[in-house]
DNA sequence: ATTATACGCGAACAGATGTTCTGTGTCAAG
DNA sequence: CTTGACACAGAACATCTGTTCGCGTATAAT
């Protein structure tokens, strides 16, 4: 069995995404042949019995319409935007991040949910709210949502959550390290002064920060 | 025509979205009719027409399968947790508001998906992003997506979108009408100082701030 | 040349499907 | 009591739909 797809095939998949998206019901096998210019039924019920095989639909035989998308990746998945992600805690400035998040039981606690537009790819995320003002050179507020990507590196420029070893202090931070092996921590507030670090084993980034929400009754 | 729902139609509803949701396509007639414990084809279609005149759903007549839910409804709705809020343009500290979002189509341009557990009522909301730092002082940073809901006043202690007429300015502040009959606009940040406006009719209420997303890649 | 495989056309067919028409029972208004 | 709207049952019917079978074409391997 050949693994690529037909060109008709490749037409057949359009089509039913965007027949499905406009009609909100799959076609018929008439209508697919209309649409993409396969003038005998049986032709096209026998590239559906491929596109089935390879596993990009699922069909119901002798049901009208009986057919649905299985790959996500061009438009079908409707209703899957959403993400939940595990509200970890709280976070403090003088306290070290609560979860090492490495057990990954999002359980009946409290979840954040949010459209996956907004994130990209969800593993590895968990929410943490800030309490109190300490972080306000992050421009995040008492109450604020933070969603962090749990990771022990962070690219240049990022912004990581951090812990301070020897300050024992956690910080929102964009995340520099400099040529000569220094760490510059620089703040959101374009108004505030960087803190640089000399020696880069005290500071322990605990995760990448990804969004930031904040909550106004 | 009476605008309440049988049990019946009820129960249609609910198996609709059921059906939908498990299979990809809608049910047939008969499968609806077997459902929700109506004999005769002619009866379930009267109930479908009926549906179909309060706006629940939406019918192609002749087409097996051909109907579509419209409202994700009041008796199972389980999945309309998003929101889509139009991206009305861009705000910046030295202009006024660009959209009177009075005429509510959400035409192609952009929107914001976000979940409705965050947001409570979606009725009236317009995002805005933001540009530039000028309004660093209410924690909001370039970039950051500000949701408003539309709104002429807005209760003490509200965080509002307010134009200063004398100033020619938009900015983001606590809105406080004190008893003198004086305005304080409180600063997000704690640590700066309000500003007091003695004529009321100088501050000029856009809109209420419902949520802000800052959003780094 | 022969065979196998992939792909497609066309027609026939059984079953599924929506519509329409007629009839029945209920229930409230006149 | 009569009337009429409402909700439903049952049957008949024209279409729509997916499947199957026979046949043709092209390409590549044998």
């Amino acid at each position: 069995m050949r693994e690529t797809l037909t060109e008709k095939q490749q037409n057949i998949l359009a089509f039913l995404t965007d027949y499905i998206e406009t009609n909100g019901y799959p076609p018929s096998i008439r209508e697919i042949g209309a649409a993409t210019g396969i003038k005998s039924t049986s032709a096209v019920s026998y590239n559906l019995r491929r596109l089935e095989e390879m596993g990009y639909i699922s069909r119901d035989r002798e049901v009208p319409r009986g057919l649905r998308l299985l790959t996500l990746s061009p438009a079908g998945g409707v209703d899957d935007d959403v993400v939940r992600i595990p509200l970890r805690g709280r976070i403090v400035a003088g306290a070290p991040i609560p979860l090492p998040p490495s057990d990954f039981s999002l359980m009946g606690d409290e979840t954040i949910e949010l459209t996956r537009s907004l994130l990209g790819d969800p593993t590895g995320l968990y929410a943490l709210q800030v309490q109190g003002n300490s972080m306000i050179d992050a421009l995040v507020h008492d109450g604020d949502i933070v969603i962090l990507r749990h990771q022990q590196r962070v690219e240049n420029g990022e912004m990581a959550a951090v812990w301070l070893r020897d300050r024992e202090e956690t910080t929102l931070k964009r995340f520099y390290q400099e040529e000569d092996g220094t760490v510059r921590l620089q703040p959101a507030n374009p108004t505030m002064q960087p803190i640089y670090i000399g020696d880069p084993g005290q500071v322990e980034v605990q995760g990448k920060v990804v969004l930031v929400v904040r909550r106004l009754e």
